[in-house]
DNA sequence: ACCTGAACACCGTTCAAGT
DNA sequence: ACCTGAACACCGTTCAAGT
C-alpha cells in the first residue's frame, strides 16, 4: 500500500540500450516457451540458458519469478481489457456478452501451469507484480457484470470479486484438465446458470 | 493400469516393526504441520529433521511426495467415504444430503495449499498413489448423485468426473481464498445451482 | 547502463554402511 | 527390517568485477 509501490515499477520497462532489449526479449520468449511445457515452475537457470545470458542477465531484468510471469503475458491482459471493451460498448446480448468475455478471459488466465494460482494469490497484496494485472481484469469486468445484472441476467448481489474468483478457479480447472476433457467449459455453464436470477441460491451470510 | 500396481502398494503400510513405527507416525505428523503450514511443496528435510529421523528415513516410508501427501491424508478421506454411506443410506432430501457432503469433501481436499492439485492430477493416472484416493471420492459420490438425480435436483448429463472436477475446483478456490472471505462457498452455491434440471445450461458437445 | 559467472545456500534424491 | 548421513545433482539468488 506504499505510494512507491504505486509509483513506478522497475521491472516493467524495456530497457533502453538495444543489447539491453535483445536480452530482454530473448528472455522473454525463453520463458513462454519453458512456462508452456513445464508450468510457471519452470527453471530459471534453463530460461537464462535458452535465451543464451548469464543468469545474472535475467535477474537484472526480472528481479522475481513473478515479474518474468507477468511480463510474459502483459500483452494478452492487453487484449482481454480490449475485449470487454469492446463487448461493453457493442449492443448484443449483455449475458452474452459477459460469458463469452468469461470465456477468453479463462483461456487467458490458464495460459501456462500455475498463473491461475499466482493470479489468485496477487488479488490482495497491493505490492505484488500480478496485482495491477488482477486489478485490470476486474476492472475489465465490471461495465459487463453491470450490463448483465440491468438485463436481469445475473443476480444482483453478484460481486466483481466473485466473477473475479469464478474465473480463476475455471482457468485452474482448465490447466489440471487431461488434454481429451477440459472441464472448465462446463464448469463455467454451471457457473454462470446458477448465477441467473431465476436460479436457487441462498443469499450470502 | 497394470496389475502389479493394484496388487499391493509397499508405501501404503505402517511398518512392522516398533521403531519403524514410530518414526512413520513422527513423519506424518511432522509433514501435517509442514503442510499446513507452507503447503504440499514445504521442505521434505524440514519434515525429517522436525520428527527427528534422518532424511533417509523419510525416503525409506514414503519414496515420493506424492505418497506422504496421500498418507496425511488417508483417515480424513475414510471419513469422507462412511460420510457418504451414511447421507445415502439416510432418507433426507437429495440435494441437501449432496450439497452437505460436497462440502466436506471441499473442505477435505483442500486441507493443505497444493492438495487440490494433486487430486486433480492423480485422477487420470492409474499408477499414482493419490489414484485410489481419487477413486474412492468418486464412488464415494455415486449414490448420492444418483439420489438427486431420481429427484431430479440434479440434471441427469451430469457425471461423477464433473462433480468431482466441481469439489476440486471449490478446494482450490478455498485453498487460494483470503482468510477474510472463502470464496468456494459462493462457487459451490453456483454450481450446484447450475446442475440444477432448471438451470439454462447448454448440453454437451 | 548493462552483462558475466563464480559463489553460496538450500533442497531433492540415492546409497553404502551400519544395527 | 530398518536407520544413518555423506555424497551428488540441481536450482535460486546475490554480487564483485567487467564492458
Amino acid at each position: 500500500m506504499s505510494p512507491a509501490a504505486e509509483a513506478e515499477a522497475p521491472w516493467a520497462r524495456r530497457p533502453k540500450r538495444a543489447d539491453g532489449r535483445r536480452n530482454y526479449d530473448a528472455i522473454l520468449d525463453a520463458a513462454r516457451v519453458a512456462f508452456a511445457e513445464r508450468g510457471t515452475g519452470a527453471s530459471l537457470e534453463d530460461i537464462a540458458k535458452s535465451a543464451g545470458v548469464a543468469i545474472g542477465t535475467l535477474y537484472g531484468h526480472f528481479p522475481t519469478r513473478e515479474t518474468l510471469v507477468e511480463a510474459t503475458i502483459r500483452e494478452q491482459l492487453d487484449q482481454l481489457d480490449q475485449a470487454a471493451a469492446a463487448q461493453a460498448d457493442g449492443d448484443g446480448d449483455p449475458l452474452g456478452s459477459l460469458t463469452t468475455w468469461m470465456r477468453l478471459a479463462v483461456e487467458h488466465c490458464s495460459t501456462y501451469r500455475g498463473l491461475a494460482s499466482f493470479l489468485a494469490g496477487s488479488t490482495y497484496t497491493a505490492g505484488a507484480p500480478l496485482h495491477h494485472t488482477s486489478v485490470t481484469v476486474h476492472k475489465a469486468a465490471a461495465p459487463l457484470l453491470a450490463r448483465a445484472k440491468q438485463a436481469d441476467r445475473i443476480r444482483e448481489d453478484v460481486t466483481a470479486e466473485e466473477l473475479y474468483a469464478v474465473i480463476t478457479a475455471a482457468a485452474w480447472a482448465r490447466e489440471n484438465s487431461p488434454a481429451s476433457t477440459d472441464h472448465s467449459v462446463r464448469l463455467m455453464a454451471f457457473m454462470v446458470a446458477g448465477m441467473s436470477p431465476s436460479a436457487e441460491v441462498p443469499a450470502r451470510a
